[in-house]
DNA sequence: GGATTTTCTTGATTTCGGTCAAGGTTTTTA
DNA sequence: TAAAAACCTTGACCGAAATCAAGAAAATCC
């Protein structure tokens, strides 16, 4: 994990969701409190356990945060996507990390140091609110995840997956590209990579998708939605 | 659901954890946001899809949060305790409620309307960070729900549950007083009844604790902690 | 305080999804 | 591009927990 030569630092945070809504010159007190990183595929940024210095902000690439099973297997959460924050939560409260992250590809991330951010938030109201709206955001999708792990059946979380995959459009038929591996996939939906080996190959024989690879062809997104047994 | 007089408010605002580090006179221009109710037990509060006014806060009683599954069933997520918000995520993002709210006894809170909620943040930064640990402390405590829910089998949620009841002191053996029925528990643990029962039963067999009704006393907390199979 | 309803327990049975095993496919690497 | 590794699929089997059923205990209501 390699820090990086600042230039860069306030082109990347300009970019970014949470700050897009700043004028770019408040932005300027932040950047001694921002690092940027480098990290390969495979690599580990934070374990379980860890306390951590700020906000973490991916750039680019793909970070996984994943929780390790008394039996050694991964539980994964989420998959961050550029763009976005993680590790929020765990900055706010002091805590130790819930979970572990590491890079699914090679990857460039930004940490905002938690001072840089507390003098931010108490300079920039405006800031606070986008700050709020962000874990809000957050803690829906967890209960929506917590909704699908608890109250579906294997065959209904696929749907639900997939479902919130479909682009806007009103389209019928669309192509989903999974992007990650499919345990990867089964282990976000609590299943084993069998049960959701299954599902898909269910849905196929049903008419509603076409499988090849990691891409997924929704012949019907109506039917999809509605798919029973 | 009965809206109150004004008298009470300022009092009760000011017992809550969420204001209680803010000086008294700062809370004044809050108070026409704020609005005090009273529902009888059974009372539903706001129903999953309703848009809300604002933050809730419980002053007295107990709120149960839950969701309907599509075959008429309910999954119980949190048992609001007085002094507690609620509904603050979703007064942040302006969406509708993923949740439905209703009184389990004969309870008091508070709404404090989006609005002025917004303005006190604005002027009063420790007010902002007060909110931010709040949500970061829902997610985090959702984040354990889920990690029991997915990777634990049923007799290991019962002890996590236990577990996390117990209250702080090194005593080797004490009681925990159940605040709900064993069957919205079981929900909650995303148990049946039958399977929390037996949970229970074994436990019991054991020799780790006792029940007796709502009561649980348990004899070894440490034999608790670690019990297997 | 007895009747009625709700809640809880216990046993028998079923089922969904996990595990094991083996073969096929794709990707990575050298 | 061949070999190795990782990933995915399919079938057979198993087991944990849900469901079904019925009785016991507790709470609620006249």
């Amino acid at each position: 994990m390699t820090p990086f030569t600042p230039q860069s630092i306030s082109d990347n945070l300009r970019r970014l969701p949470l700050f897009s809504g700043i004028p770019p010159q408040e932005l300027v007190p932040l950047l001694p409190g921002v690092r940027e990183f480098k990290v390969r595929a495979h690599e580990l940024l934070f374990q379980k356990g860890d306390t951590l210095r700020g906000i973490h902000m991916l750039v680019s690439g793909q970070v996984k945060l994943f929780m390790t099973t008394p039996q050694g297997t991964e539980k994964l959460f989420t998959m961050v996507k550029p763009g976005h924050a993680f590790g929020e939560a765990v900055v706010f409260l002091d805590r130790p990390c819930p979970v572990s992250a590491e890079a699914t590809q090679d990857s460039t991330f930004l940490i905002v140091a938690k001072d840089a951010l507390l003098t931010m938030m108490d300079r920039n109201p405006a800031f606070a609110r986008q700050m709020l709206a962000s874990l809000s955001m957050r803690l829906h999708e967890l209960m929506s995840d917590m909704e699908t792990c608890t109250l579906m059946n294997s065959l209904q979380r696929v749907v639900s997956y997939l479902s919130h995959q479909l682009p806007e459009s009103e389209d019928p038929a669309c192509e989903i590209r999974l992007d990650t591996s499919k345990q990867m996939l089964a282990s976000r939906l609590n299943l084993a990579p069998e049960t959701f080996s299954r599902a898909l190959h269910h849905l196929a024989e049903g008419g509603v998708i076409e499988v090849s690879g990691r891409t997924i062809r929704v012949l019907d997104t109506q039917r999809l939605k509605t798919f029973q047994a």
